[in-house]
DNA sequence: TATTAGCACTAACCCTCAATGAGTGCTAAT
DNA sequence: ATTAGCACTCATTGAGGGTTAGTGCTAATA
């Protein structure tokens, strides 16, 4: 029993206190038929269900203790308890292998590199689309940072008298365009000669390494008489200036919606907003590419506050140069961690090995 | 009385014959009631409601009769009877002019084109997202096909030895990119000489008239002795090939999950799937770009199924040289055509103002 | 002849009430 | 330490009844 337990603690630490075997498993077992069924069991059924022999009354016992441990939640006296985000979080600690995956489920995810000569931002917008159909939730992936990203080329074409468009590709495998403005107008050849300027120069750094390489130019009083050079650092700068904040993809939204967790509440417009506004979201995958493997974050857990009443699962996928995003399922609480953090893994690794292989390195 | 007008004619044409002043106003009433509650009005607070004086016994006459005209439809005896689609249509058709647009949206209409230096795609993300905030319901817009543009300019980046990048900006201001395979290697070098034959060859041409020179040109047979051009066709022709099917923004499919006339019915998973698909939508919007003004098309006037229980206004958007695309709304049948109308109607006209400004000509 | 008043009828809606059932908490027995 | 037994709670369900907004029909009326 718990209790004996814990009254060998002090009062103050007797919370911190570790579940005996018998406790966890009844735990687990009211976690997974919760995950399975969204409703909560009771001692009577569970004590037919559970693997070894105990009767309701007992696990009446070990569920109120759970229950004061912040374990389980009671809404009503009279109904069953609940797991709490706490209870979540054991559950998904107590996982130790992640679970094998299917093979029809692999093949479908194979689908994401299946097609030939697409570039990544297609590659990824398969894989979240995908990755949102097999679980049922909401999914986003960041697309790479340019700044990180290394140069593989730039172009700069005249649309008209004072706009340039500019055409970013970098090494990842990112074709960025954007419009920038000029006072005097060009002739599109010296606008190549600029770019092949540019090119030679700085093919192979990265964004960053560019933005510095050309402030230091601008210091550089030299430079000012030499016309191509003069103008090749001005619109160099203009170029590579914007850092471009790097996108986030989303899809299945809808599936939050229609999921019964999330249909009475009104907590789910909110979510749709957070979704929306994307840049809090950006900083949760920006903050998860830092670490390896998968990320979980249970309810409260979530820094954001639109969040907390789900959970979101991401892992990180990368070249072989460097980590570029990460791609994540949003979903509820008591989703089926077991099944969405080995699809989110499998899915990252796949995402990874596609875009190496597309790499431009 | 209608029954009088439908007396007079021969029973097979009965129910072709127009309808009275007096019905109309009542229809109409019914009608923009229905729009702005959506809840069926009885006689007796129409009675009231209406300019002229009826009462409520005559009104149930005339909605008696507008319901065996199939103008109404009552779902259950003691219910209030509710406009068919048909009923919109009349609706629709006797709306004279477009409302006046309030100044406050007329400025957030604006906002779209006040980005400096955005390209097209990024001015149609924001029409498209800040038209379903406006209307509260799901809003789609067709980007322009390549195939109509005209050439502004063709790049090609070599990625690794067998890929290249093929950029293409047209005068519309989209810029495509794909990858392409080639047996031999090039170098950039080569591949810079292929581009600028290709651009002086083929600038300001629509992409329909390059594929076919290109086709004429590979027939014929001299260029085959002469290396630059023959390749210059042979990876022109790739360049050009794939008829890049022209995208489809969607924005406010949330929306209509959370509108009330869809709430509850499944018939808005069907819809959700269908903007999934997007080929169908697209189709209708390329269909509607056939048609100068705005396009409405009410519940089973729509050809796809699944929008069959909503409705579909629509209208196209233009540059100097050619009809672009189109930006339509899907809302409830019993939608406010009035407003929905003036805005898509509106939105279109600055989306083309804004896109023939920021055009390459 | 067109309109209206009056009345019967319907069905949705809302409220209450009682029965049911799944669940807990507690206490005493094993 | 475990279990059996019992009292208690509360959500859910379904039936009954009153209320209300609506229609349809018929006869009176202007």
């Amino acid at each position: 029993m718990i209790k004996k337990v814990i009254d060998n603690g002090k009062k103050g630490v007797r919370y911190n206190l570790v579940l005996n075997d018998r406790a966890q498993l009844v735990l687990h077992s009211i976690i997974e038929n919760y995950i399975q069924s969204s409703e909560p069991i009771g001692s009577r059924t569970l004590s037919k269900r559970i693997g070894i022999t105990l009767s309701p009354a007992t696990i009446r016992n070990i569920m109120s203790d759970l229950a004061e441990l912040g374990y389980l939640i009671q809404n009503h006296t009279s109904a069953g308890r609940v797991p709490t985000d706490k209870a979540y979080r054991f559950y998904v600690n107590s996982l130790a292998a992640p679970m094998s995956i299917p093979q029809q489920i692999k093949e479908k995810i194979a689908q994401v590199s299946s097609e030939q000569g697409s570039h990544v931002e297609a590659i990824l917008a398969e894989a979240v689309r995908m990755l949102a159909e097999l679980t049922k939730f909401a999914c986003v992936v960041s697309t790479p940072k340019a700044s990180v990203s290394r140069l593989q080329r730039i172009e700069l074409i005249k649309i008209s008298e004072d706009r340039i468009l500019v055409i970013l590709v970098t090494k990842a495998g990112v074709v960025r365009d954007k419009i920038i403005f000029t006072k005097e107008s060009q002739t599109q050849e010296f606008l190549n000669s600029v770019a092949e300027f540019l090119n030679d120069k700085f093919k192979d750094h990265s964004m960053q390494e560019i933005r510095e390489e050309i402030h230091q130019s601008m210091v550089d009083d030299r430079n000012r008489y030499h016309d191509l050079l003069a103008h090749a650092v001005r619109l160099g700068k203009k170029a590579f200036e914007l850092n471009q904040p790097g996108e986030m993809l989303i899809d299945g939204q809808m599936n939050l919606l229609l999921d019964s967790h999330f249909h009475e509440q009104s907590s789910v417009r909110l979510l749709i907003d957070a979704f929306n506004q994307k840049s809090e979201i950006m900083k949760i995958l920006d903050d998860s590419m830092k670490h390896k493997g998968v990320n979980i974050f249970i309810g409260i857990e979530n820094n954001l506050k639109q969040l907390q009443g789900c959970s979101l699962i991401t892992a990180s996928y990368r070249n072989n140069q460097n980590v570029l995003g990460s791609i994540g399922v949003v979903g509820p609480t008591s989703m089926d961690y077991k099944r969405i953090i080995t699809m989110v893994d499998y899915t990252a690794k796949i995402l990874s090995k596609t875009i190496t292989e597309q790499s431009y390195d």
